[in-house]
DNA sequence: TTCTGATGTTAGTCAATCCTAACATATTGT
DNA sequence: ACAATATGTTAGGATTGACTAACATCAGAA
């Protein structure tokens, strides 16, 4: 079941959204992924098998979605480094909210976690302002 | 000749290449292209002739590949988005210099060049210690 | 129970971008 | 000039992830 190959950038993307989504809801439905994604429904349910195929989360057809253990782990790393990058826009560099948002969804992929504590870090010493 | 449309991440990545290598060698070709950007040469052959259709660059078969005005001025952005990004995260996180690269390069397609500018400006003031 | 509307799935297609294998051209050395 | 090597191109294919159109299933109302 396990994959050891490395996430995309879109399966960070739906794991994100579904941990975010299964915080508000009890269920998260492949409508509601597919509207906070911005994509189609069928696009939705594609990746969704894919990614039920490697592990990362639980579906069955017609039914909800849920993330396993795996993928749950993994989407608490994207959305961490999401805040550090949105909140070191925000706060330090006084990007408006919404870009903030775009451009910390797009940067999120692309730093390491070893970056992301550092920046965590700077952010701590920094906030104090 | 001119496209409205996005450049897309690898576009970006060719750009900046090429401008870095033509400030380096009198003629860009092919093979230094795809070593650079680590591809294959028909890969690069096939990039290069999508971006010459897109106005981005001049090439004749079998020569030597030139940016257009409206290609280096691209290139030229992708490069400052990229120098603030990596001047960030080696001199005020202070990740180490391959690593720092590797992330600037993904990274630099993600940010504005509203956010680039204020990063440079927030560079400006921290790192006068 | 049946019908309607909402939700979800399947199949086919497209764009982007990479790869390999085979071939074409240019360059260099003898 | 010819042969060998280097460089570059073409064609076909794979992956990823998006889209549309058509279809299937579910849930709720009548």
């Amino acid at each position: 079941m396990r994959t050891e190959k490395p996430l995309t950038r879109s399966s960070q993307d739906y794991l994100e959204a579904i941990l975010n989504l299964s915080e508000r809801e009890q269920n998260v439905r492949i409508t509601d992924l597919a509207n906070h994604l911005q994509v189609t429904k069928p696009s939705a349910t594609g990746m969704v098998k894919a990614m039920s195929r490697q592990g990362l989360l639980q579906h069955d057809k017609y039914g909800p979605i849920q993330l396993t253990e795996e993928g749950a782990k993994q989407a608490h790393l994207v959305r961490q480094r999401h805040r550090a990058l949105k909140d070191f826009l925000v706060h330090l560099l006084g990007v408006p909210h919404k870009t903030a948002e775009k451009e910390a969804c797009l940067m999120e992929h692309s730093i390491s976690m070893d970056t992301s504590e550092r920046l965590y870090l700077f952010l701590q010493e920094n906030l104090t302002k």
